[in-house]
Formats: structure tokens, C-alpha cells, sequence
DNA sequence: ACCTGAACACCGTTCAAGT
DNA sequence: ACCTGAACACCGTTCAAGT
């Protein structure tokens, strides 16, 4: 750091650039210095302390510019919503919420532990807010009662937040042992399959499916389960629309 | 435990009812504790020291009977799971699974912070492994096929853990302000009713809509939806089933 | 306005040592 | 077998003080 290679003035050698010069600190840069160190060190060990190192700055400026922990995690959360990529609005409404949720998904998967985040508070920041407003925007234009799009919104928020949880939780599992990545969904059902017989007979019946290496699979079944729920609120909405 | 009561000193003191005796700490206790210590601070302040604290015992000692303290709290969530009540097989599979989802529902709200527990690792114990293996049986009597049984109890399972937990959040956000209960879902949606209208035209418009004060309604009309794309998946399965 | 020193009140975990 | 003393390596947060 102070350790300046002996020749010197740093302009000679053209490396003027990052003079300390002590670019003061700001909420922008605060969060992008904890994104980055989210992704190397995961939310674990993502503390105010490494944060503040990392910015070559006390522990306790932190605090002149961010509330607290929480208040930064919510940061956390909402700037990577801002990288959520919107349906195409010419398509069909089922189309879109397939777009929806499989851009969100990428959006957790963008950052490491991103759900944690999203699921340690609701979404009061800009960058979630209008996230959401883009569902209730494709719900509406779709034809759905008022009353029903909330609901609906926030049932497709937690499928999605639910399922890469779930992915991740694997993971993790890998991380644990040895293995890692594909094999590891056959480790996951060996274990199932290794129940003891009389009170899991189900589970060792269904062991083969239990994991899916096919997440892709997984996640569209389910995503068509709700649509499919959703279609019928469509056509019994309609129906009842006049009811007092 | 080996103190008899020689004949004389304790009880001259007159205080001998509650000799220390030293109960020796198992697993069943340090759960039973633990789960009360969390019914009183939360699980952000549940710490290892506490729990060791109330079993008047060291903290080093717990590390005699438990690996770290993700593995106490996977006991929690399987402790937990013992208590969950199973639906009556007697009842059409629709009525099975409202029942499934509104007991797993309550069991949530049994403990503080339960969904915390549950979605902090994957179930590999006992109790919420039966859990499972019970909706299982459900969907295997209903005559889903295999191979999109677990799906469907991961997407049951993974809507209640959702639900609760924006339940959860809503309470939490109330925590922090002093109201309390009844009135905050009011006080949510006056929020969405003032963000600026040039962005959230639909939140705005919506937002007497965006809590319910009636989970009730909410968490019945999420399980419609679900349900209604499962009974079409359970049609169109039996016209399958003879594929290749 | 912005940052820091120094402290406060905690954490989870390990391990040699005691009984 | 079961428990503890003592330490290690951390935490988040506050606040008077400095510039």
C-alpha cells in the first residue's frame, strides 16, 4: 500500500491515475464495493468491517453515510434490481410471465446469495418498486381484476424466490462434501434413497425425481402450473365481472 | 444425579428444593431450550451463549453435544416438524392439500422466525422429511405421476414458506414504526399511494389492494390458483399416460 | 461535511485441561 | 463421558473528537 516501488514519482511512470487522492465516499460507491465483495466472499462474511477496508476507510465513516446493516443490505437489493431486464410487451401475457420470472431468476443468479437479500426484507427501494410495477403493469394490460394482481404478483415473486432458493441450498450442500455441480443432484437422491423403508416409502419410490440436474425443466413445469391457475381467474373474472 | 442427600449440610439451609443435581445436558434439552430462548428474543438474537446461559451450563459445553450452531438450528426446524398435523386421506386431494398447506401454515406461525429456520437449509432431518414423505403420499393417492410429484410438493411447500414470510415482513415493518397490527396494512398501501404517479401509475392505483388485512383470503386464492393448475396437469396426465 | 479513535457489548468456535 | 477456562478471531454500532 504506502509501498511505493523505490524509483518513484508515480508520473513517470504513467500510472498517475489512481492517485489516493481520497475520493470521498458516497453511497454509489459504497454499494458497488459491497456487490463486488458479496461475490467474492458471499453474505456470511460480507461485514461492515471488510466493507470499509475494501474503501480504505474506517469501519465507523460507514455509519455517516448508511443507517445501518439492514439499511445497506436493502441498497444491495434494490441496485441489483435495476439490472432486471423487462418482458417484450407485444407478447402474449403468458409469454411474459415466462419472460418475467426466467429474468429474474438471471437477476438472483447475477449476484451471489442475491436471495437472501431480496427475502430479508419487503422491497421499499426504487429499483424493487418499479420491478414490481412492471408485473402489475403486464397483469393489468393482461385483463385480471384488481383485487386478484397483487396476489398474483406476489405469488410469482416468491416462486421464483422460492426456486432459486432451493437451487442454492444445493449448492451449498455441494460446497459441503467434495463433489460439486452435476453429480451432485444423484448424491441428493441416493440419500433419499437410502431412508429407512418403512416410513419413507415414497421418498425412495420417488428418488429419481427428486432432483432434477434439469432445473430448466423444474422451473418451467411449475411456472405452467400457475399460469395454467392464473388462466382460469382470467375466464372466471370475466364471467363474474358484473357480480355486485 | 450421584448426590444423595448425605444426611446433614443442605438441608439445614432450608433451600434444598431445587438442588443444582446437575441434569446432564442432552440434545432433547438444549432443543427444548433453545426453542423457548427463541420464542422470547428471535432468532437474530438467539446466540449460542444464550442458550448456554438458560441451561446454566458454559457455552464451550454445547460443543460436547452439537456441531456449530447450523446444526442446532436444523434440530429447531425438525423439532418443529414434529408438530405438524396431517391432513384427513379421507378428503378429496384438493381438501387434503388446503389442509396440508393451512397446518404447515400454522405450524410457521408456532414458533418465531420459523420460516427463517426452514428456508436456512434443506430438509435432511427426520421430522421434516416425514413431513414430505406425507405430502407425497397425498399426491400419489390423488394419482399425480411420479415424476412431478416432488415438484408439486416443492411448489406447495416453497408457497407457504413465501407466504408467511411476507407475513412475516409486514409484522417486522410494523416492529419498527410504533403502530401495531390492524392498521398497518393501512399504512402500507398509503405508502404505494404516494410514490410519484409518473412512475407507479399501477402501484398507486392498486394500492388498496396490496395488503390484504385478510391473509386469510390472500393465502386461499394463492392455494386456488395452485390448485386449479395441478387438477389440469392431473387430466392431462391421464390422457398422456400411455406416451412413449 | 466528512472522517476517525476508541470503546462497548457482543458473537461462534476451539482446545487443552479438568473431573 | 462430560464439562470448563481461556483464548482466538471476529462482529455491529456509537460517539466525542478531529479536520
Amino acid at each position: 500500500m504506502a509501498r511505493r516501488r523505490i524509483h518513484p514519482p508515480s508520473h513517470i511512470l504513467g500510472t498517475e491515475e489512481s492517485e489516493p487522492a481520497h475520493i470521498p465516499l458516497d453511497r454509489t460507491r459504497i454499494i458497488q464495493t459491497a456487490l463486488q465483495l458479496l461475490n467474492e466472499i458471499g453474505l456470511r462474511d460480507l461485514s461492515m468491517r471488510k466493507i470499509a477496508d475494501r474503501l480504505q476507510v474506517k469501519t465507523a465513516s460507514l455509519y455517516y453515510h448508511v443507517k445501518d446493516k439492514d439499511e445497506l443490505l436493502q441498497w444491495l437489493g434494490d441496485k441489483i434490481s435495476e439490472n432486471m431486464i423487462e418482458p417484450d410487451p407485444s407478447l402474449p401475457w403468458e409469454e411474459q410471465i415466462v419472460q418475467w420470472c426466467g429474468n429474474f431468476r438471471k437477476l438472483l443468479h447475477s449476484h451471489r446469495d442475491a436471495v437472501e437479500i431480496f427475502n430479508s426484507a419487503l422491497a421499499l427501494g426504487y429499483g424493487r418498486l418499479t420491478q414490481i410495477e412492471k408485473l402489475f403493469q403486464l397483469f393489468v394490460s393482461a385483463g385480471f381484476q384488481d383485487s386478484q394482481i397483487p396476489w398474483m404478483a406476489a405469488m410469482l415473486k416468491n416462486y421464483v424466490l422460492g426456486f432459486v432458493a432451493e437451487e442454492g441450498q444445493l449448492v451449498d450442500l455441494a460446497g459441503k462434501g467434495d463433489t460439486a455441480v452435476e453429480e451432485l443432484g444423484e448424491q441428493y437422491s441416493q440419500f433419499h434413497r437410502h431412508l429407512p423403508e418403512e416410513q419413507f416409502p415414497n421418498m425412495i419410490r420417488l428418488a429419481p425425481y427428486t432432483t432434477s440436474t434439469d432445473w430448466k425443466q423444474e422451473f418451467q413445469f411449475g411456472l405452467g402450473v400457475i399460469i395454467d391457475g392464473f388462466s382460469l381467474k382470467l375466464s372466471s373474472g370475466k364471467t363474474n365481472r358484473g357480480d355486485p
